[in-house]
DNA sequence: CCAATCTCAGAAGAACTGAAATGG
DNA sequence: CCCATTTCAGTTATTCTGAGATTG
């Protein structure tokens, strides 16, 4: 009997995580917190609420990594003129020449994960996984 | 510029996990002791170090999980007549019939997620997949 | 008054590092 | 002697629950 989908899913984001930590190691971040990068790098302006929505965890826990990150200065949090309350969140340069010098690794692992696939079965997989992620949101 | 396909397995798995852990709960379980579970379903005997690197955790980390396990009564761990050190862990009878009380919610939540998929397109998801997390190992 | 966000404080669960004992 | 497994002990990092303050 083959393994569910849900845990050959489950097996690679757990090889993916195992690589990505060492990879991110020496330059001090973890999968969360480089995680939450690549996400502002692709969506600026988002909450520390925002953020932990995307990430399945609570506001706190998010708290937690921002504030990290606001300490390193990878970004900086700047009121919302709309609403008061609000504190949007942005890369700072520093943030962004750092995923800039992670790139090529980042890059040459997912090569890696990928090597055995041509362009066609990637665009597959990734319109596939795309469907996934839909249907469960 | 599309996320990279890196993230897109996270967000599935975090997705999935989110979903799982809820399903779970009421069961007293969580993802981390139903996978050992499942895992020693297709291959039983296995020893708590050999659990732990399926999982990418320390055997310590592992160790907990097992004794949780062990001491609810879903598994048991006999000394292996080959090695007098190692201890195989086998499902027991409550074991196997909690995975099957289980099995029809499981699945249930693995054809919601893949309902936008046909047939085809989920045999080539699996070997995608299985090419990914061999590509990594 | 209600809903959402943010923050502070305390507590609990999970994993890790280090070390020691056992056995092939 | 070396290596793998198991176990014990202590510690660290992370997340959670709960409460309170602010704002639209």
């Amino acid at each position: 009997m083959p393994p569910s989908l849900l845990y050959v899913v489950k097996q690679v984001e757990l090889a993916v995580r195992s690589h990505l930590d060492e990879l991110l190691r020496p330059h001090g971040l973890t999968t969360a917190t480089y995680t939450a990068l690549t996400v502002l790098e692709r969506r600026d302006g988002l909450t520390t609420a925002d953020l932990a929505r995307t990430s399945f965890v609570t506001p706190q826990a998010m708290a937690d990594i921002v504030t990290a990150l606001e300490a390193r200065g990878h970004i900086v949090r700047t009121p919302d003129p709309a609403h008061g309350r609000r504190l949007r969140t942005s890369l700072t340069a520093e943030g962004r020449a750092l995923l800039a010098a992670l790139a090529d690794e980042v890059g040459a692992l997912e090569e890696r994960m990928l090597a055995a696939l041509d362009p066609a079965q990637r665009t597959a997989l990734r319109a596939h996984l795309d469907a996934c992620r839909e249907a469960l949101s």
